[in-house]
DNA sequence: CCATATTTACCGAACGTTCGGTAATTTGAT
DNA sequence: ATCAAATTACCGAACGTTCGGTAAATATGG
């Protein structure tokens, strides 16, 4: 059997985005020639990266969104999910799927993934900053805040090639989301 | 003779990315047929972009940091540099070069232009924090926060094709700023 | 008429995809 | 446990299309 481990193709696309990233790319990447990714994609490309939005939803639900609604202190969840948040950015080297995804034709396949995927994120950021004192709405404010600062953090890190960018902006977490 | 205008092809690349942006769609938007975009770009796809970069660093030096550097006050400033942003991400519905053009291997190219590009606009959101009374250490984070912020919305909002998210960060930008 | 601008026609290479076929593995009946 | 049958995994070669780019021919304006 031995399912096919999708983070060289995650990398692939977060590299180089959608168009960018040639079946040549992700055959090379996973080790594999063009043609045997049909046998694990029979919908070819397209279902390559629905795979990989998958397989980071996963990730994030159990490393981001579940610590977020664990019944620790919010401090020490916020802390967890922040860690799940650097590991999987690669401390800011590694793009987001968000961003990448979202350009081009092609994006119009992914929003509906992408849409949950945002919403299930600042749900779970609202929840942690509503639990530490803030009231509904402003949590949520703060919450939707949150995302930007970290997407954009990404941005400019990685077009500056200053990774410590996006470690400030994450360890400043706390201080923003928290009351 | 009639230089050419660089806005649509600037759009394909926003839009498209610069390995997604392909001659075809490049010269449909102006007009021409795809050789005829080598009489005006004998250096091909990349000088293409480089020319787009100079364009929107001359509309960035007059509508955004030239601004910002003027003789009134810090709000008066930030309000029409915040209105140059505004009319060109076209209220966040456009994406951002710096944003777009730093993916893939092609982003080694274009470093040099985005860094100088992100500096001017750094320093010069720097100069209206500090001379609305912050210090120079914390205009400078100001600054690179509100340029985070900035980079951010624009991501959240196009991947949620909600302009709103980047309206909100624009209008809170005096807050955050100006002391 | 001349020079510049644009076009048509074309190139090799790479694209995503399909297909026929071959190892390797798993299954099922004896 | 054995061995043929069936399934799974992978590959090489080729498909038609599009890519970025070039050369020769035509159109346009001074």
């Amino acid at each position: 059997m031995a399912t096919l481990d999708l983070s060289p193709i995650s990398d692939v696309f977060r590299h180089q985005g959608y168009n960018g990233a040639s079946l040549s790319m992700i055959a090379e990447a996973v080790g594999l020639k063009r043609a045997s990714l049909y046998h694990r994609f029979p919908g070819g490309k397209q279902e390559m990266a629905e795979a990989v939005l998958a397989d980071v939803r996963e990730y994030f639900l159990i490393n981001v969104v579940g610590p977020l609604h664990s019944n620790e202190s919010p401090a020490d969840r916020l802390i967890q999910a922040i860690d799940g948040i650097r590991i999987f950015y690669r401390d800011g080297r590694k793009s987001c799927l968000i961003d990448v995804l979202s350009l081009g034709e092609p994006a119009a396949l992914f929003r509906p993934y992408i849409s949950e995927l945002i919403a299930a994120w600042t749900d779970a950021m609202t929840v942690v900053s509503r639990d530490s004192g803030h009231t509904e709405v402003r949590a949520r404010q703060l919450a939707e805040e949150s995302l930007i600062r970290i997407q954009g953090a990404l941005v400019v890190s990685r077009s500056m090639m200053a990774s410590d960018v996006f470690t400030r902006v994450l360890d400043s977490l706390p201080d923003h989301l928290l009351a």
